[in-house]
DNA sequence: TATGCGATGATATACTGTAACACGTCAAGG
DNA sequence: CCTTGACGTGTTACAGTATATCATCGCATA
């Protein structure tokens, strides 16, 4: 069972998301480490996908696919819908990306390579998204799952709430 | 903090969408509690609102608005979605029924009138879904979230996996 | 009776997601 | 060399989900 409280630079790194920081690094960071593990296992990170995952990286914000396919079409890549649904597709069942279900959104993985299946923060008022460690979280919602004699396979784990920037703020 | 461990009459109810059950009585029940939540509260149970319940509770699957829709229709009401939107707004506001986002579909609340936001358990055999008490779920959530500085508002807490029936039968 | 509120009806449209087919590239194997 | 097949992309068309807006109606209350 992993922890909660974990070391403080990873830490540091998860909640990036919800403190002013040097994204240009941060970003580049993780797009390297989608790139390390895509050359790790054969993956073909090709432009559209490349360009897409640069998108989602821009901010720590989730996107509609149609936000991102606009982007994509003013880029020259294609138009239409596929074209982004595709390569969201890719990146997500590489864990290059998340779904963020209560968003119909997509926000890029700040931790890929790190076999994680985090819980979401979305905060309601600038609507920054983060990734939690959530090893406690599903092991709760297992237990009560069991209790019921069911079995989990997968789970979305998502939180709408104040981010400690807009918290402050407010 | 509310306990996993719950007394067995109220196990047995929560656990009833996934095994065999007198569901006449099971939906009559919530049907009931349902009317006793709107009377208590001044809310009016109109006849629109009060038969998308009734649909929805007539399975313990969740619906697609559309589908819902359909049976409204074909029994005299609007044909337009706002008609469903409206009514499954309204029983979504008032805790008589839950939104699955994960499926883009709505449930019946089989418990109306107890506070409670429960984890959703969809069985992807039978496409069962079945409420499951989430104290100790959100407690752990909120923890993991409170490690970030963030507070919790409001979460979605949905498992998808096999119901005991479907693993039984597997 | 006048007024206002909540519910409903209806039209139109926006947003989200997928099926299916055509085309191109590139690598493997004959 | 050239065929074949896998994969990625482009495109058309459509299916499914959700909302904005305006009009109407009934009912409670001032």
């Amino acid at each position: 069972m992993t922890d909660i409280a974990r070391p403080t630079g990873e830490d540091d790194a998860a909640s990036r998301a919800f403190a002013p920081h040097d994204h240009a690094a941060c970003s580049g960071d993780a797009l390297a480490a989608a790139e390390a593990v895509a050359a790790e296992r054969g993956l073909r990170l090709t432009p559209v996908r490349r360009r897409t995952l640069e998108i989602l990286l821009e901010s720590h914000r989730a996107l509609g696919a149609y936000e991102v396919l606009e982007r994509l079409a003013a880029e020259g890549f294609g138009r239409q819908p596929p074209v982004v649904y595709r390569a969201l597709d890719f990146l997500v069942d590489n864990g290059l990306a998340h779904r963020v279900r209560r968003l119909n959104a997509f926000a890029a993985c700040m931790h890929p390579g790190e076999e994680h299946q985090p819980a979401f923060l979305i905060c309601r008022s600038c609507k920054a998204v983060a990734e939690a460690p959530a090893a406690r979280v599903r092991a709760a919602l297992e237990a009560a799952a069991a209790e019921m004699g069911f079995v989990v396979e997968r789970a979305s784990l998502e939180a709408q709430g104040l981010c400690p920037c807009c918290r402050e703020a407010a």
